[in-house]
DNA sequence: CGTGTATTTGAACACGTTCAATGGAGGTGG
DNA sequence: CCACCTCCATTGAACGTGTTCAAATACACG
């Protein structure tokens, strides 16, 4: 896939990095790369010097940290369009690792490059909106894994999921293609797998959502999102 | 206080901002005011609109998102010299509340005094290196909350902010002058004030360090280290 | 001296974990 | 085509960490 037709070419990041670029969309293309990766292969690791600024082009990811031996914190999951990290347009080294969900396409961009460009206005307003979203989400997050339970806390991840789903696609009837498996779940927000496996029953039971082969079924949004709101 | 006398003016935040403003330095202490505050008073409310950046200049404070009634979430501490939410700097909103710790004394400057000057080097850096530290610390902080025991949540905190009050101050004898109620742990690491009194009497009993008074003392830092420290 | 707030301790409880076993889907080689 | 393997989802039972409720102590302040 090139950035000629990609559909995120209009907004997010690369939208403002591009467009901003009409005066020599050469320069930016010789500082540019993609990358191709499977499912489960690692994109970034923690603590890793790059001179790279990724952006997420197609597929699932997800950036984390590792704890202990067996067991990771994930910190946020990206979709189509995401800026890894915002902190590393101006940090070398990486803070978190990266993980592909599923296949994805990766655009790397020269860093000096991209911070040439940052003095224009366009830029410089993604990336404050990348950090503004970057520290609400993690705030969110954080609220959410030191006061709630594991209900509200994966009633609050599907929420969250969906809603930025809803932002980019127009979604019909309620269902989603959703490729985290429920451990991922889990490392998100602090609970086993087990667990996990059971609060879904519940849900189902319930009739508020369901998850089976890569689909969400959302079956009742608005209990859904009250359980999964913090206020 | 006045700024001429801060000890933070060499570094951080404020410290660019007026070494920037040699030019014209009464340009920028017309935009800028001072704040007194008492213990326990809020200084922000989450989701209410500012004009003002604001730099905390004496005494502890917290940020926090209130959750449910009875609960709340603390997202960091901030010390003499650091800056409220770095988000601030180009978000009018509040994303978080904040509170007096002790009494405090905080320095307002207008956003678009701030926003005027954030082109030059130093107040750009300074800013960058906001967001690097605010990033890094909720990271950590979501890994903590999401992987780690109890003991563990709490040794983190307690090394996490003895370390920033070695970097500030010359410490002697592993002393450190500790507003924290039980319950500001509890609230910031996701435990009840009961549990944590267990925990730091286990501490205590261990020879780990104890927290009496508004006093911490660390009795063995490398063991406390070892217990806080991530990997 | 009385009131209010923070700390401390105990006992019962509950939420989530751990360990273990089963079943199902997909992939591979004989 | 079937046997075998692996990975994931699922379920049960026992356990443990941290919570909840309640009461006692300590301390500051008017």
């Amino acid at each position: 896939m090139l950035c000629v037709t990609c559909p995120n070419r209009d907004f997010g990041f690369c939208g403002a990095l591009f467009n901003d670029s009409c005066e020599d969309p050469n320069s930016l293309r010789r500082s540019h790369r993609f990358r191709i990766a499977q499912a489960g292969e690692r994109l970034a690791r923690r603590r890793e010097a790059s001179e790279e600024v990724l952006v997420l082009c197609r597929g699932w990811a997800f950036q984390y940290i590792e704890v202990g031996d067996q067991r990771r914190q994930i910190l946020s999951f990206l979709l189509p369009g995401d800026l890894f990290s915002a902190v590393n347009i101006f940090e070398r080294q990486f803070q978190s690792s990266a993980m592909a969900l599923t296949d994805v396409q990766i655009s790397c961009f020269d860093r000096s490059a991209v911070r040439a460009k940052s003095s224009t206005n366009a830029l410089q307003t993604a990336v404050e909106n990348a950090f503004r979203q970057q520290s609400l989400t993690s705030n969110e997050l954080l609220a959410v894994l030191g006061q709630h339970s594991a209900e509200r806390r994966i009633a609050y991840l599907l929420q969250h999921l969906t809603d930025r789903l809803k932002a980019r696609n127009v979604i019909r009837e309620d269902r989603y293609a959703f490729p985290l498996q429920q451990r991922h779940i889990a490392d998100a927000v602090g609970l086993t797998n087990v667990h996990v496996n059971r609060v879904l029953r519940l849900f189902r039971n319930r009739g508020l959502c369901s998850l089976a082969d890569g689909v969400l079924t959302v079956l009742n949004p608005s209990e859904l999102e009250r359980l999964g709101s913090l206020n």
